[in-house]
DNA sequence: CTGTTAGCGCCTTCAG
DNA sequence: CTGAAGGCGCTAACAG
């Protein structure tokens, strides 16, 4: 069952047919009416590949992001995509695993599929696969990590000013001691975060303290060994920021195994707040980056450079903020510290 | 670049490209050797449109599931993805979110698609739906809620044996009133966990009391607000299990919040064993069903649906086993209760 | 406003 | 073992 079928049961030509589907020229109203209802009599749906084939256009919008088992990304492709439904769009879920070589399989994947546009939510992004997008002059998104430029825009994500509205919660809670848990170096806005932290961290007049900071992977576990070697330190912090919340909950257990006490003994924040930082015991404060704020921001983006009448890439930007909850508190008033 | 251009250059025809790249004819290994160093001269892929259009297959595997935001679903994803990787398959992801309007749109892509099968790892399936994937020929594999026929197979999990094994667990802890959070009572897979739960209860001789078994909706929420009502009864039970660790995660909370202690007070067990919930605190007692198992044999079922000469479909089995963690204890033990 | 026609890039008979 | 040729279903000029 084809566009000829219909055509024929409709008693017009195929270009007709086409033309009252995807509304790409004027129809009568009349001859329109004939074509849908014979569209609708045989649950006619056009064939995507040939659609595809021809026109070159495929009305599919990529989606790379780096794990999808932490729960930030799923929170983020749910709104994505909700927004891509709305919009008539299908999206193409890349999940790279923190690995360049997945990275360049997908894009790969991207290419051959002749996606609209894609959003890069992740930073393991080499130059020259950037490139081969551009040869292709496929609009591209990036979160936190590209540069503007033609057919470039970019989410910039002002993590100083969660980070800093967190010292700042910890200072006035008397803390001087805050150690921090980074997220793999390799990743750029993992560095990202960290210099945010080393600034901040002057700014409050506190001294540098390189053994402080130690490096997690953004997952639970390097959290939980991170927080570990905090903890085995002969001054160890009285206060610590996380780079995301699941290096947060893992600090937490390692807290937890070493029966301490939370925030008594020791104060907890994480990054992103995501759904269950509200759940864990006791509430993460943590600083919140909207994950629909990103997804509507780099859906908007990115629809825009493939419809907008201009290329030029924009510069979006997202703000973090502090969600105080359970974890943090006063350094001192624990009755056995 | 295109098919036309390699054979150019290699000075052979298309049809000798179109051979060798997909090994369906016997080509002599000079020729086959040309070619292939064109191939990679070029770096050309052939169009996956042209060549879904024309051999009608797309090399691409549906996956239905209900709640990407749900963790057990991310990891479920990310084995399957796996193992579709290693044989080149790529995988189209549908997020229904419990909305069987969504099941429906999810399924009618597909079929545009030409999926090569589809995974249905979710209940809210109607059966009209699946007589359109039927109709086209269409391999399916069901998580437990299918009937196995021609083309379609099936994952049985056993509840039955994991939910036991809690009772018997929580039975010789002395716990006596044991209260369940089932999931929505729409879902299948819910009602299947609560029939199982109904019949161990009976089997070990306990009396029914209909006020224990409280309505979620396998999200957190639901979960905090069913433990709540459970909290509230004139005899609130002395354990809880909970239709998915999501539930159990909001359970925790609430009784939290009531200022009880876990398992001093109540017993709590979740179900699945999402990778979280060995970092709940406490770290949550639960009845694991292996998202990998269950994403390899899905995967292979289809696959063998596919290939296979016979498209018979079957049966395949899957254990839940009890995780003893830290979320239950003795009952009676607690010192004030 | 509508119909005719030429491909899009590829696979697959059918001959050689 | 290899080449020529016909479509897969659709869209996009180009005429009318």
């Amino acid at each position: 069952m084809n566009i000829t079928e219909v055509a024929k049961r409709a008693k017009v030509s195929t270009a007709t047919v086409s033309r009252t589907i995807n509304g790409s020229s004027i129809v009568s109203p009349e001859t329109a009416d004939k074509v849908w209802n014979v569209v609708r009599a045989l649950g006619y749906h056009p064939n995507r590949y040939a659609r595809a084939l021809v026109s070159g256009r495929s009305h599919l919008l990529g989606l790379i992001i780096s794990d999808i088992v932490n729960p930030f990304f799923p929170e983020l492709i749910k709104s994505f995509e909700e927004m891509a439904l709305q919009k008539g769009l299908e999206v193409l879920l890349a999940n790279t695993n923190y690995d360049p070589e997945r990275m360049s399989h997908w894009v790969h994947r991207m290419l051959e599929r002749k996606v609209d546009g894609v959003g890069i939510m992740t930073s393991e992004m080499e130059e020259g696969l950037v490139a081969e997008l551009e040869k292709r002059r496929i609009p591209i998104v990036f979160l936190d990590t590209g540069k503007v430029r033609s057919r470039i825009s970019n989410i910039r994500v002002n993590y100083g000013k969660g980070i800093r509205a967190a010292m700042e919660h910890l200072v006035q809670l008397r803390h001087q001691r805050i150690g921090f848990i980074s997220g793999p170096l390799t990743l750029r806005s993992a560095l990202t975060r960290r210099t945010a932290f080393l600034e901040s961290f002057g700014h409050f007049g506190l001294l540098p303290d390189e053994t402080l900071i130690q490096v997690g992977d953004h997952k639970i576990d390097g959290g939980k060994a991170a927080m570990e070697r905090l903890l085995a330190l002969p001054k160890r912090p009285t206060a610590v920021l996380a780079s995301n919340d699941l290096t947060a909950i893992g600090a937490l257990r390692a807290i937890y195994n070493a029966n301490l006490r939370i925030p008594e003994d020791i104060s907890l924040v994480g990054f992103d707040d995501i759904y269950l930082s509200q759940f864990t015991q006791p509430a993460l404060t943590t600083i919140r980056l909207s994950r629909t704020e990103v997804a509507e921001k780099a859906f908007n983006a990115l629809t825009a450079l493939i419809n907008g009448k201009s290329q030029k890439g924009h510069e979006y930007d997202v703000e973090t903020h502090l969600i105080v909850r359970s974890s943090t508190g006063l350094h001192g008033q624990s009755p056995n510290s």
